[in-house]
RNA sequence: GCCGUGGUGCUGGAACAGGUAGACAGGUAGGUCUCAAAAACCUAUGGUGCGAAAGCCCCGUGUGGGUUCGAUUCCCACCCACGGCACCA
């Protein structure tokens, strides 16, 4: 037994791939066929790489090198999406600045990826937080903002009371502050908002262009919710009030007969005019309505989940006309209505709707069933929710129609009425574009008290971070650039009035909303930087003032953006061929950075001719600890790779990480199943080096058996690994190995060759070694993938299974030339004595042949 | 509650288009080597029953039905686990 010294190979073959440079994608070149295999960047924590990072990455990096060694141009970037809390709050902790922090964690990312192999073209590397990469994150917000697709708004948020700052819906955990423990509550705050919601329909359609996994399609689909229905107008029935009428939006309007009340939201326009006018006669309901406001206001998001069903609710004095039937229906408020979805207002079907039966009920209101069900049904006890099953009643001019058809018709009276209209709701909302933290990208605007806000001029991009002493945000909860006042206050680009700078910054998500873009053009984002450093260093921080302009050299003489520049480049390598991430990303992220590429696609900064950014999502599994838990710090029940990587070695890791189960299934550590990996590669290092040895009792290599093996198994992989089926094709390679040496198999050097390229991808460092050993050309990982030799596959013996109505008895062995002629299968099968025992004495009434599979004989 | 994914030996998991269920690996048992152990290698390993043995019968892919010559795979109903969303009108 040889034994390997994997860490010898390691570091010799880690020099030499040092020196003749990583892998290198050719933009445009139209030599080979273009392949953009992207995985998702990681934030560059202060931990290091983790298992989940090195587990996604290697299953890119397999194919990669696969698609690579198959001939085709691979781009295989990797970067940094290093803007984020946990680099704040060391910030904040440390002093030490989140630029020098983030310095130190990428350069220890990046050691850590080149020791396990990736082969990504460092060439192309990216940071979100490098002032000439952000410059256009900056550059997107100014162009959202000039299309009219980012406002500014009043927005509730989530607020720690003893931090004094706002958080993210993820900072919030059960109710309470993330980093301190406290109980969270909410606060308006003015906050940059961007309509993400105009481009729902379009994010729904566009994924019929994609070949996304069928769960990430769905979880896009649930999170746009789109919902047809009708906006019905309900006439308000009282002279003193200003507003005339109640817009609902409902997906029944086939059941407005049966509304019997409405419900609107406490924050519903309708409310607060209420409580403002002076209505004598009401005095006493206003005193009500006031308490329940009050009491709904105090609740926190926890307390309304506790509550469960129980609705609450307060009557508002005031009475609507139902449009159909005239009928004077009281206004309800109650907080399950939302503002935020629909118009604030609803209508209330208690015969049909479990929550409405409910509120009904306890509240003594009507119940009126406008669907008939087919069974008795007692409307008194429960709702009949199934409505698109069953025939109207008491709905007039609708009355015994089924209810598509009921839906319709009352659409067609409401429009006659001018009372309502067909109309879409999206359960996606607005994007809410500010964070109250520092570590970000500053919003690029300035307002102006003149001219309101208004975008920095684009050619003072970027807007720097500038230092600052203390990393906390301020005691009103803005951010602690508002500290800083000679970088708030500025000059208004429009008319050079005094103005305040924009002190938020940006969500994590704008700068991976366009990162595989900068990717294809990473050389140039490079000379989009400030030119003039000298002048640059001098400043503190860079102040938007016309002064400014020669310093700044990102249109590079040019009156184009860098999309436009890059038009060529990224109508070459886009769309991303495929993209490798986490489920956690399913949502958000993806749709946040399609929003944005069908945007610039709007623009006309980047071609149209590709809808959509991304071709085929795959989403890697979730890792369970040996506790059958998510692997988390939390549980503490993390594995690091560093110390099975100086355990085992790479290949091992990266190949146990492979074969311990399917990408996209969920994965189930365990720290001994990486012992057969680790026999696996051994046995494979001496096969290789003990085929040299001559020896007569081998089988030779020009046996048909090891030519027919071989081919197998190069079909099996390849076909494996353009799936990303990286288990089953490990699977195979190991069988290959358990018959080569029981059956001691001689192989030439050009069938060694292969066998090693079909390791390559999985174990970089051992085949490259046993890539030397056979004396091949060059690096294993620059060669040509074996093909598929479908001639040898021809010439073998064929197992077929023989089944008596449907039961296998038995087996034959069939040359494969006689494999499709069903007679001579039938004859063959007929002599195999267990199969005869079964069928002597019965008659055969059907014989079912596949051929290549099996023959069924069935009897009576 | 809704949406999605899945349920296969002791364990991780195979089975590509309805066609030999349990590939490949771990574990376990027995063996070889060794003073001994580790490592390595070899053999066996879904369950029950019959047989001295070769071998043979039956059962078996969450549960109950169905379609089919044949179902882990397709259809219907249900149970369970995991993930996501959740007062969405």
């Amino acid at each position: 037994m040889n034994k390997r010294d994997f860490k010898k190979q390691e570091k010799k073959w880690q020099a030499v791939w040092e020196k003749q440079g990583w892998y290198k994608a050719v933009d445009s070149d139209k030599t080979k066929k273009k392949k953009y295999v992207l995985v998702e960047f990681p934030y560059p924590s202060g931990e290091g790489l983790h298992v989940g990072h090195a587990f996604s990455m290697t299953g890119a990096d397999v194919y990669a090198r696969f698609c690579r060694m198959s001939g085709f141009n691979v781009l295989f970037p990797m970067g940094w999406d290093a803007f984020g809390l946990p680099t704040e709050n060391y910030a904040i902790k440390t002093g030490i600045q989140p630029q020098l922090a983030t310095k130190n964690n990428t350069d220890n990312f990046r050691r850590q990826m080149k020791k396990l192999a990736f082969s990504f073209d460092w060439e192309r590397e990216v940071n979100t937080t490098d002032p000439d990469y952000y410059a256009w994150t900056q550059w997107i917000f100014i162009q959202l903002f000039k299309k009219g697709l980012a406002y500014k708004e009043e927005k509730p948020i989530n607020w720690c009371p003893s931090c004094k700052i706002g958080l993210a819906n993820e900072e919030v955990i059960n109710g309470k502050c993330e980093r301190c423990g406290a109980e969270t509550g909410k606060k308006n705050l003015s906050q940059w908002i961007v309509k993400i919601t105009d481009y729902a329909d379009r994010l729904a359609s566009g994924l019929e262009k994609t070949v996304f996994i069928q769960k990430v399609k769905a979880a896009q689909i649930n999170w746009i919710g789109r919902s047809t229905g009708a906006r019905i107008k309900f006439k308000v029935q009282s002279a003193k009030l200003k507003i005339k009428e109640l817009e609902v939006f409902t997906t029944r309007p086939d059941t407005l007969w049966g509304a019997t009340f409405l419900v609107v939201a406490p924050e519903h326009p309708l409310v607060a005019e209420l409580l403002s006018s002076k209505l004598k006669a009401q005095s006493s309901k206003l005193k009500e309505i006031r308490e329940y406001i009050k009491t709904s206001q105090g609740k926190s998001e926890l307390e309304r989940a506790e509550l469960e069903k129980e609705k609450n609710g307060v009557f508002s004095g005031v009475y609507a006309l139902n449009p159909v039937n005239n009928e004077k229906i009281p206004v309800w408020i109650s907080d399950f209505a939302l503002i935020s979805y629909g118009t604030g207002a609803i209508m209330a079907v208690p015969a049909h709707d479990s929550r409405d039966h409910a509120f009904a009920k306890k509240y003594e209101l009507p119940i009126i069933p406008v669907v008939k069900p087919s069974r008795k049904w007692d409307f008194s006890q429960k709702p009949y929710e199934d409505v698109d099953h069953g025939k109207m009643i008491n709905s007039g001019p609708i009355n015994g129609l089924k209810p598509q058809e009921a839906i319709k018709k009352t659409i067609k009276l409401l429009v006659e009425k001018k009372a309502g209209k067909r109309a879409v709701d999206y359960h996606l909302r607005d994007w809410i574009f500010s964070r109250q933290h520092y570590w970000g990208e500053p919003i690029p605007m300035i307002d102006c008290s003149k001219c309101g806000w208004v975008p920095v001029d684009e050619a003072d991009l970027p807007i720097r971070l500038p230092e600052v002493e203390k990393y906390e945000p301020t005691d009103t909860g803005e951010s602690p650039l508002a500290n800083i006042k000679d970088w708030v206050e500025t000059t208004c680009p429009e008319c050079g009035g005094k103005a305040r700078r924009e002190t938020d910054t940006m969500p994590n998500w704008a700068g991976s909303d366009w990162y595989y873009l900068a990717y294809c053009f990473a050389n140039k984002l490079k000379k989009s930087q400030i030119t003039n450093h000298k002048e640059q260093t001098n400043l503190k921080y860079q102040i938007s003032n016309k002064k400014n302009l020669d310093t700044c050299n990102l249109k590079l003489g040019t009156s184009q953006d860098i999309f436009s520049q890059s038009k060529n480049i990224l109508s070459y390598w886009l769309p991303v061929d495929v993209y490798l991430g986490g489920d956690e990303h399913n949502t958000l992220h993806l749709l946040y950075s399609r929003f944005i590429y069908q945007f610039l696609g709007d623009l006309g900064v980047i071609p149209k001719s590709i809808p959509e950014p991304y071709y085929w999502r795959l989403s890697h599994g979730v890792i369970l600890g040996t506790d059958n838990r998510r692997m988390s710090k939390s549980h503490g029940n993390t594995v690091e790779p560093d110390r099975l990587w100086r355990k085992y070695g790479v290949d091992v890791l990266r190949t146990y990480m492979m074969f311990m189960g399917p990408f996209e299934g969920t994965i189930a550590w365990n720290d001994n199943a990486l012992k057969g990996v680790v026999r696996f590669l051994d046995r494979f290092y001496s096969f290789v080096l003990e085929n040299k040895v001559k020896n007569t009792s081998k089988v030779g290599f020009d046996s048909l058996e090891v030519k027919v093996a071989i081919s197998r198994l190069v079909k099996k992989v390849t076909t494996d690994l353009s799936t990303c089926r990286f288990n089953t094709s490990i699977a195979a390679l190991m069988k290959f190995l358990n018959q080569a040496e029981k059956k001691k198999w001689q192989m030439n050097n050009e069938q060694m060759g292969k066998l090693i390229k079909l390791l390559a991808p999985f174990a970089p460092y051992l085949s490259e070694e046993l890539w030397e050993v056979i004396g091949g050309r060059g690096s294993v990982h620059a060669s040509a993938w074996p093909k598929i030799e479908e001639k040898h596959l021809k010439e073998e013996n064929i197992t077929i299974a023989i089944q008596v109505n449907g039961r296998l008895r038995g087996t034959i062995a069939v040359k494969s030339e006689k494999l499709k002629v069903k007679s001579e299968v039938e004859k063959q099968a007929r002599k195999e004595p267990k199969v005869a025992k079964y069928l002597k004495g019965k008659k055969i009434v059907k014989t079912i042949f596949v051929p290549g599979r099996l023959i069924n004989f069935v009897v009576k």
